[in-house]
DNA sequence: CTCCCTTTGAAGTTC
DNA sequence: GAACTTCAAAGGGAG
């Protein structure tokens, strides 16, 4: 993919996400049985990047040009590009022919310009009913229901050029872009969630456009949408009546987030968990669980998300919620960069089944005061752990390399209380969690260098990465059992 | 009230 | 260009 490798993959990343890598022995059982998803995953990468080259467009990459400042060298060009992207979907990339294999896929043209509107059903939704449905069900919205294949009339809802009037339609064609439809009016999936509090933003929440987007929260986002809400003091209001509103735009929700989002109540209701690290946790192996096309569809989801997201908010950047959260990152990683290679927690050191080993903050979910001590947990158990919790090999980056609970025990992708007992095999070592994004922005692709050597098939990576099958030999071929139990 | 936890992915920054 | 950091959602838990 040249547009991968040309650095405008960014986006789309969900190309990338396809691409199956090799470094698990699996593979090469897999790939067969894959062939034919693997490949169409390829299709679909290659078609997707061919087209955002192929459709160039100006306009919008303009705007953003313009808006954004010109320190921005890099991330400038970089965006420039995916607005280039943005606007050529309009070209029909996601229109008919282009995907029958992925109708869910087809870009609600209402994102796209030059559309009309209309309250027709095929918009795509952003979010997902999810109530009672399995993982690769609950895409309702990408159901042939709203994906027709080869939509006769595309519902060009959104036409960002004719901003002025589409808010008449508001509630309707956002109801339709975000999908309420198809299950029935009662059932609003969770991921629906912000939409309803976007509308309930009133202008704040609003985008110029008129369009009320989950994105749009009040200033200092969940704080202050709390604050927002009870808020209602009259100060606050008056002031915010007074001053521009800056609402906070946030950042478009990856395909991750859009599953965890959907899937979340489901998973709730299936364990009776309540914690959300420990259904995240759930969620993180289901994700590795899903097939290809289950994931598919979700990064396809995500980057309309951030396409629509690019056009709505042209001048918006990552960067500018940068240092919204009250403590950065950076200072944990400075507090815990003394042993570097080393489990910075307790319980990533000791894991979740020998809790009795850990500090008392970390049994608090706080931060670990033995790393803090720069003891680093040296602990009894790091003998037998280490083969678990340790990496044999330091991980490249120590923050976000940090164990996974996950790994410790054999990932099921079922509901299990957050993790008993590790599996040795799995635990072996949380593989870098690639998360830079290996030169073409894969997060899922095999590990090259920072790989760490044998350790892959512990690593997350490898198990979403490759495929459905992988992930469920992998992570689930131990566990699957288990979680089926 | 605020932060932590936990997950993956995207985007930003740093070197 | 690799490595690293921050944020996105969510909500119970803890200080």
């Amino acid at each position: 993919m040249p547009q991968l490798s040309s650095g405008g993959g960014d986006d789309l990343g969900a190309n990338d996400e396809m691409i199956a890598f090799k470094d698990e022995g699996e593979q090469e059982e897999k790939i067969p049985e894959n062939a034919f998803t693997e490949r169409d995953l390829a299709d679909l990468k290659s078609s997707l990047v061919n087209e955002s080259e192929i459709n160039q467009s100006p306009s919008a990459a303009a705007v953003r040009r313009g808006q954004q400042g010109e320190q921005r060298g890099y991330a400038e060009k970089h965006r420039e590009h995916l607005d280039g992207v943005s606007k050529q979907q309009d070209g029909g990339m996601y229109k008919a022919a282009g995907y029958p294999t992925y109708p869910f896929l087809m870009l609600p043209d209402a994102y796209l310009p030059n559309s009309s509107v209309s309250p027709s059903s095929n918009k795509v939704s952003v979010v997902q009913q999810s109530h009672g449905m399995h993982p690769l069900t609950s895409l309702l919205p990408y159901s042939n229901e709203h994906f027709s294949p080869s939509p006769p009339h595309l519902p060009l809802d959104i036409d960002m050029s004719q901003k002025t009037g589409v808010h008449r339609h508001q509630s309707q064609d956002l109801s339709g872009y975000y999908s309420l439809s198809s299950g029935g009016v009662g059932q609003i999936a969770p991921s629906m969630s912000w939409f309803p509090h976007s509308l309930m933003l009133g202008p704040s929440g609003m985008h110029p456009t008129g369009i009320p987007h989950p994105a749009i929260v009040p200033p200092t986002g969940k704080q202050e949408h709390e604050q927002y809400d009870r808020g209602m003091k009259p100060q606050v209001e008056a002031k915010r009546e007074k001053e521009p509103k800056k609402p906070v735009i946030k950042k478009p929700l990856n395909a991750f987030m859009l599953y965890m989002k959907e899937m979340r109540a489901k998973v709730i209701a299936e364990c009776t968990l309540k914690e959300s690290a420990a259904i995240n946790q759930i969620l993180g192996r289901r994700w590795h669980a899903l097939s290809r096309e289950e994931q598919a569809k979700y990064y396809e989801l995500a980057r309309k998300e951030r396409q629509l997201h690019m056009q709505l908010y042209p001048t918006w950047s990552a960067r500018d919620n940068y240092g919204k959260k009250k403590r950065r990152k950076r200072e944990k990683q400075q507090d815990s960069s003394a042993d570097p290679g080393s489990p910075k927690k307790c319980r990533a050191r000791f894991g979740l089944n020998q809790q009795t080993d850990w500090c008392g903050p970390c049994r608090r979910k706080k931060k670990c005061i033995r790393y803090l001590q720069g003891g680093g947990c040296s602990s009894p158990a790091s003998s037998d752990l280490s083969a678990i919790d340790s990496p044999p090999s330091p991980s490249p980056s120590p923050s976000r390399h940090r164990l996974h609970p996950q790994l410790q025990r054999p990932a099921s992708p079922g509901c299990s209380p957050p993790p008993a007992s590790p599996s040795a095999h799995f635990a072996l070592s949380p593989p870098a969690r690639a998360h830079t994004r290996l030169a073409h922005g894969d997060p899922r692709q095999p590990p090259t260098k920072h790989s760490l050597v044998g350790l892959e098939l512990s690593g997350k990576r490898a198990f979403g990465s490759t495929a459905p099958l992988s992930a469920a030999k992998a992570a689930g071929l131990s566990l699957k059992v288990l979680t089926e139990t």
